[in-house]
DNA sequence: CCCTGTGAACTAATTCACAGCG
DNA sequence: CGCTGTGAATTAGTTCACAGGG
């Protein structure tokens, strides 16, 4: 009679993409002073459709009253709250090299719910040196980084050839979400989940769409 | 009787995503000497089924010999023709901070089929000066650098703030491809293409990743 | 015999359409 | 009434399974 323990019914990846959206757009709105929004409000927005805002919600539960909308404030923490947003959710980078040192300077100067805080570079040139306050470590040293400075992300922007050592060597100490910035497939254990963000890639499948003509627009 | 002229099926974006990983793979295999490649190694390689890749080549034609496998160097000369980077495709920077003067830097220094050729910002102290070759100019020469060095691609860098107002500015000069990486959700005519890249959208949503059992994963 | 090419079957995701409830 | 919540219908995308041709 027991169905699958506790899992709850599988939640697409899209709609998990999608609920920082909703977050970043709920919170501009209740700082502008916006205590109740509605789904259709929602949509104008995030350009995403109001049923799908909502069934991406319900997904997590039942978080609106019918016939108002949805609390600013109770919808952006249970958002919160299903990302694990709520908890302290850190990261670290690994490649100190134009990219990654960007990066850091970049995220440090914004609102951030997941801060980095760790950069590695195999360079002993750059160890020891400081970006944005964060010292570059050795990755040697990310044993003792991790004890000193815990973290459970990893962002990759080390070179193409480093990219899968360096994803096996932070898989072995427990990583489980990396966020690969490197022009490599990677090959883990399914266990890990890996996002990749590839400039060449987007620029070459936007290529596609250059010389399209608007109705063949996806 | 006449069909929709030339317009042929309608294509995924998913498939056009993954045209810009076989050509990566099939580059590397073929510097590496290998001739023929078939979909069961591009599969390997990448991580997507074999079926999926030859389903996917097959949206724009048949490339290769039944019981063989495919030639490397047709299919590269066949993906390049089909993304359109056999013409000279280029993009611009907006946005000279951190980020814009990383991604000319980082890109520059890679193989690229898809160049940047302008950097533009707004603040007057910033003009002039040079980053990896390219001089940054002021966005009301948008004009005249377009004519100087024409490009039909913008990836944004900007703030969050000035985001939409210039991709409307470069919308009214004809652009209809944005990569923008302002964490803001673009409203554009929908004969543009736009592709968002947030760093701080990837980080929350793998947040949810973090403290979940790998069954849970999508 | 082998690997591509491809309809058919299936699975996933989105949109519709309306019941449900404040 | 109005807007959420949600099964049902639809559409999109993937995988299966095998026919097709070198």
């Amino acid at each position: 009679m027991a169905e699958r323990q506790g899992a709850g019914d599988h939640i697409p990846d899209v709609a998990v993409r999608r609920l920082p959206v909703y977050l970043r757009v709920l919170e501009k709105l209740y700082r502008e002073g916006t205590a109740i929004v509605s789904s259709a409000e929602l949509s104008r927005l995030t350009g995403f459709s109001s049923e799908q805002i909502r069934k991406d919600l319900t997904y997590f539960g039942a978080f609106g009253t019918r016939g108002v909308g949805y609390s600013a404030v109770a919808l952006i923490s249970q958002i919160r709250r299903i990302l694990g947003l709520d908890q302290s959710i850190r990261a670290a980078v690994f490649g100190a090299g134009n990219l990654g040192q960007a990066l850091v300077r970049y995220h440090a100067g914004k609102p951030q719910d997941v801060p980095m805080v760790a950069l590695f570079d195999r360079d002993p040139e750059k160890i020891g040196r400081d970006v944005h306050g964060l010292t570059i470590a050795a990755i040697d040293d990310l044993p003792e980084v991790l004890r000193r400075a815990p973290f459970q992300m990893a962002i990759l922007t080390v070179p193409a050839e480093a990219a899968q050592e360096v994803a096996e060597r932070v898989v072995a100490h427990g990583i489980r979400a990396i966020l690969n910035f490197a022009p490599v497939t990677l090959r883990l254990p399914d266990t890990v989940f890996v996002r990749n963000v590839d400039l060449s890639l987007e620029l070459q499948s936007l290529a596609y769409y250059v010389n399209r003509r608007p109705e063949d627009a996806p």
